[in-house]
DNA sequence: TACAGTCATGTCAGCAAGTGACATCAGCAC
DNA sequence: GTGCTGATGTCACTTGCTGACATGACTGTA
């Protein structure tokens, strides 16, 4: 036994969403969640960068998972089959737990500030995307372009099975919109 | 003549605008600008919703001219030309000062903060043109596609003219990066 | 001319986010 | 036991942003 409890973050992750939950986003202050969390605020901008960082720590393994799903696709797709691959392990790593996507992405609907880091993380996996593909030897701009295709792509989808039933499976729903993508393109 | 210089919003955007270039953004304080635009803190947040908003006070015209554009756009469009229409009205609003872009650009990608506004304000736009897709009978989710690859479009044809010189014609790159993106998809 | 109302701005007090510098002290290595 | 390390606490501070109220030039009207 440590000086003090252990797994400080998580109790952190866990005080926030729930206050986040419970009072909304601006309301729940970091000193709420610090005590909660039974912890000092300055103990939470340790772990986190903001406030709104507790809600994106998953983003880090997304990226890990397209970069590699890009890299691994067979060297004779096109880079929009390739963004497939990638697409495809991201909505199986998001698919696994609906009721999280579901309660998590109501949070920051409800919220513009934590709907621009929303954007920003995307705009992050864009350019992964593209970087992924430019070493697949797809030149610009093509490559951007693809990328940033396939991120509006996996947008729409999410927020269509976000909002319906937790029986549906994400990569149904996001391959119907990458096809459907190409038929309106 | 009022009580006090007039024009204090124009005189605070300058200002701002100013300041984030000499200091960058995040050291311009609000009490900085406010100083040399001869005007209270206070008065800056009467006017700016926050430090950031300075520099967005043009997107409100800009996705009014997009709608209008999807609006007027022939019936016999398919989705994805009547998106035309809108990028094109936009890059002949954007396409005029291609200085400002550039200089604009710049304090945004040097700052993240800045990066988030910028991309909710494309989001928003996207669900403008997605809104106007539908008016024009576009089922979902074929409109929120259509508009968000339209909005991806954007993005890339924007970043690779202001990033090249002054004399290529926004509308033109658009174009280009639209037709490639049939291609590619 | 006086009076009332309005509008842009000022004044002030205050909260919450976020940061830097330094203190503390359990546990571990030697 | 000594000394180091790493996680947390403590404190003081800056900055963004807000609410409530004050001020006084301008405008319209009787």
């Amino acid at each position: 036994m440590g000086r003090w409890e252990p797994d400080a973050v998580g109790r952190l992750r866990a005080a926030a969403v729930d206050l986040y939950v419970e009072k909304g986003f601006d309301q729940a202050t970091v000193t709420d969640i610090a005590e909660r969390a039974g912890v000092t605020p300055r103990t939470f901008f340790r772990y986190f960068a903001d406030k709104r960082e507790v809600l994106f720590s998953g983003s880090v393994d997304l990226q890990k998972a397209v970069v590699t799903a890009l890299e691994e696709a067979p060297e004779t797709a096109t880079p929009y089959e390739a963004v497939w691959a990638a697409l495809e392990a991201a909505s199986t790593m998001i698919g696994q737990n609906h009721d999280w996507s579901r309660m998590r992405n109501e949070i920051i609907m409800a919220n513009a500030e934590l709907q621009e880091r929303e954007l920003i993380k995307l705009a992050a996996l864009a350019a992964a995307m593209a970087e992924g593909l430019r070493v697949r030897g797809v030149k610009e701009p093509d490559a951007s372009l693809t990328a940033e295709v396939g991120i509006a792509v996996f947008r729409v989808a999410f927020g269509r099975w976000v909002a319906g039933p937790a029986n549906r499976k994400l990569t149904r729903t996001m391959r119907q919109c990458f096809d459907r993508a190409r038929a309106l393109i």
